[in-house]
Parts: structure tokens; sequence; C-alpha cells
DNA sequence: GTCTATATCCCGATAGAC
DNA sequence: GTCTATCGGGATATAGAC
């Protein structure tokens, strides 16, 4: 572990991972657009050359940062959803935690969306996301497998998927949007409609996977049990 | 309307329009960050400086296209949601609108959320976004108040507006970084899946506005009349 | 309203010395 | 593994002429 600020330069210390530190509080402070290899190394007092030593490119380092995102997402979601037995309520926890992860690692987060990244050329993005898909997709089988309604399951676990997924993304993003990312009280009301939407899709699946008429012909009412 | 190749400068069209559509061209072609001034203004061969004739700056050009993106989601949008009664309907047809709208238009979609604009320093932006969002909430509104199962009712709309809101938003983020935005059968898909998770929302709207406890002490189950 | 010219600043990436 | 030096590129914005 290298001193960033002991006044010598780096000729010794882990600049990897001293550059991937200071890329992730420059995107803290300027966004990933306002990102560079340049200014990252300035701020850390080394040529603007030296990071070509550890990264092949701008690209490159915004890759580790990815990967260090997932696995930094991945050990926060662990303890959340060991408890939990339900795969609903595993969900439900996964898309809480998953909005917590953007607001409080926003840099980290930025990073995955905004980057720009070409997952073709860096497949350790992809290898870092993996076990956090697997957890996801786990759950939701669970859920469209065991529901005697449906059509075709494999179909329905799309559907489920991608609602969930998009529902907790839309639910981050608009957070971040909004300005209210530091503002823990804003953090903890969008973590938690997060929450309760992911289960009002999961109890409305039956409703995601159809053929669909005109969608409303008379309208999917207000579910029984309601009033 | 001025003729970008007729050869001659453009000591006379209308130059502004002219900067916002080929604005939008570029944007297309290399995202919001890759677009600049001085790439457009060559494309349209004139000077440089001729933009800020127009413009105060790259960011007052943005705001104009901002503006019309907005326009024209509206103007999709109307005819949509003209012959629909229940608000759900509504409701359901806006998502879908939207999804369909940052696929077939994702340059316009794309300033909206990936530009930066200072919203504070471009009102304009804001007011043609007020007939959109008031047609949202009326419909979000009419449903939160007929509920009577409900608590404050207020309180609700938000929830159930917030979450409709991110997974049409979602959706639409997702489709576009999946690559499948040009792909007219993915993005029906999509827009199709998103209208059914509205609606799923809306049917299980009672689940969102809850004070909450551990969330899934037991599990929400899988709905009435599920199995 | 547009042009020419220019000032100013930033970036990514490479070559070669140490 | 890091430094110095540099090449080549692009951007925003302004000044002053026409």
């Amino acid at each position: 572990m290298p001193r960033p600020g002991k006044g010598g330069r780096y000729h010794h210390g882990d600049l990897r991972a001293a550059l991937i530190d200071t890329a992730i509080e420059l995107i803290g402070e300027r966004g990933v657009r306002g990102f560079s290899l340049a200014e990252a190394s300035r701020r850390l007092g080394v040529a603007v050359s030296a990071p070509y030593a550890h990264f092949t490119d701008r690209d490159d380092l915004l890759a580790a940062v990815a990967v260090r995102a997932y696995e930094q997402l991945l050990a926060e979601l662990m303890p959340d959803i060991g408890g939990l037995q339900e795969p609903a309520d595993r969900l439900a926890a996964i898309a809480r935690a998953y909005v917590r992860f953007a607001a409080t690692s926003r840099p980290l987060f930025e990073v995955l969306y905004e980057a720009g990244l070409d997952k073709a050329r860096h497949p350790e993005i992809e290898a870092a996301e993996r076990p956090l898909s697997d957890a996801f997709l786990d759950c939701v089988r669970a859920l469209s497998g065991d529901d005697p309604a449906g059509g075709s399951s494999g179909e329905m676990a799309d559907d489920l998927a991608t609602a969930i997924e998009a529902t907790a993304h839309g639910h981050a993003v608009l957070l971040l949007d909004s300005g209210s990312g530091q503002d823990t009280d804003a953090v903890e009301l969008a973590a938690e409609r997060t929450a309760r939407a992911t289960l009002a899709l999961v109890a409305g699946r039956h409703l995601l996977g159809r053929p669909a008429g005109p969608v409303g012909a008379k309208t999917p009412g207000p579910s029984p049990g309601d009033a």
C-alpha cells in the first residue's frame, strides 16, 4: 500500500492500485467523461507516461475500475441475501442493494454504464459480472418455475428478469439524476421503493408474459384482494 | 429551409435550424459526448465561430435539441393515449411509447439523459417537459385516488409514479445498452414488456406504499389467484 | 450573420534515456 | 518502472474584418 501523500515519487509503491483509486476519486468529482489519464497522473505526482506501464490505454484502466465495481457490488450483496429463503425476498434485497450501491458508490456505478467500454475487448468485466447475474437469475428461475399458471416458463423468466432489472436500474438512475444521491433519506426511500416494486412485479408476474391483445381491452383491474 | 449540399456558404439559410439538425445527426453517429460544435460547423461548411451567432455556447445548442426531444415525444404520445379511457391503459401506452421513442429517436433520448445539461440554466427544457409530466401524473393520480385500500393517497401516487417512471426508463436504457436499439423486433418486445410491467405495477400498487417491516419477514406471496 | 485568424487549453500516446 | 520531451490531434471561445 503506497502512501499517496508521502512527498516522494512513485518509484516504488503500487502505482497500478493507486491509479485505480485515483480514477475512482476523479470520476467522483468530474464524472467518467471528465476523467483523464493525464489528470490522474498529475494528481499522483507521476509523469503522464507512467500509467502506460500498467495499462495499455485509458479504457484498460477504466475496465479495471469496472471489475472492482462488480466485485464490490457482489460483496455488498452477499450479507443481504444470506438470511433470506424466499426467492422473492432475495430479489427484493438484490434490487435494494443495487440502488444503494449506485448512490453510495456512484463513481463505480457510473463506470459500468457511462464509460462506454467495449466488453468484447475487456472480457474481465463480464467475468466479474457473472456471479452476480447468476445469483439474480437463480432467483428468477425459481419463481417462474413454480408458477403453474404461466406459459413456457423460460419465456416468463426472461420477462420477469428484464422487468426487475429495468426497475432497479431505473430507480438508481433517476435517483442519481435527481441530485439526491448524497441524501441518505432519499437514498433509503428509493431503495425501499425499489424493493417494493420488485415484490409487486413478482406478485403480478402472471401479467408479464402474455401474447397480449390490445393490452388493456378491459383493464387488468386492481388485482384480486385489493379492495 | 437551407440546402446543406448546395456548395454555397450559409450566408443566408437558417443556420440555427441546420445546426440543430446536424447536432442530432452527429449525436446519432458518435453519441452526445462525441458531439462538438467544431465538427458540426465543419459538416455544415461554416466557420467554427458561426454557431456563436445563434447559441451562446455548446450547451445552449444541446438544450435546444432537448426541447425538440420533449416536443417530439409528446407528439408521438398523443395519438397513442387519445382513444384510451382507463388510466391504467393510458399509463401503459405512455410507457410503451417512451421505450419506442428511446429506440427510434436515440439521439434525442440521449440528449435528455447524457448531455449533463444544467436545467437551472436552461428553463426551456423543463417547460417543454411539463405537458408530458402533467399527462403522466394525471393518470397516476386518478389511479391512486380511487383506491380505497391505500393510506394517504398522495404518498402512494408518488410511489406509483416513481415505479412506473423507473421501469419505463430502465427498459429503455437496457434496450439501448444491449445494442438492439435498431432491431425492430427487439424494440417492440421491450416496448410490450414495458407496457405489461406497467400494468403489473398498477395492479400491485397496494404493495408499493407500505411502512414496511423487514419487507419480506414472511413473504408477500405469489399474490392471490396465482396458484 | 458569417469569415479569418488566433489564443488557450486539454488529451492520448510514443520514443528514448535512466 | 518511471521520467523527460514531444508529436499530433481536437475543442471552446473571442477579436476584428467584411
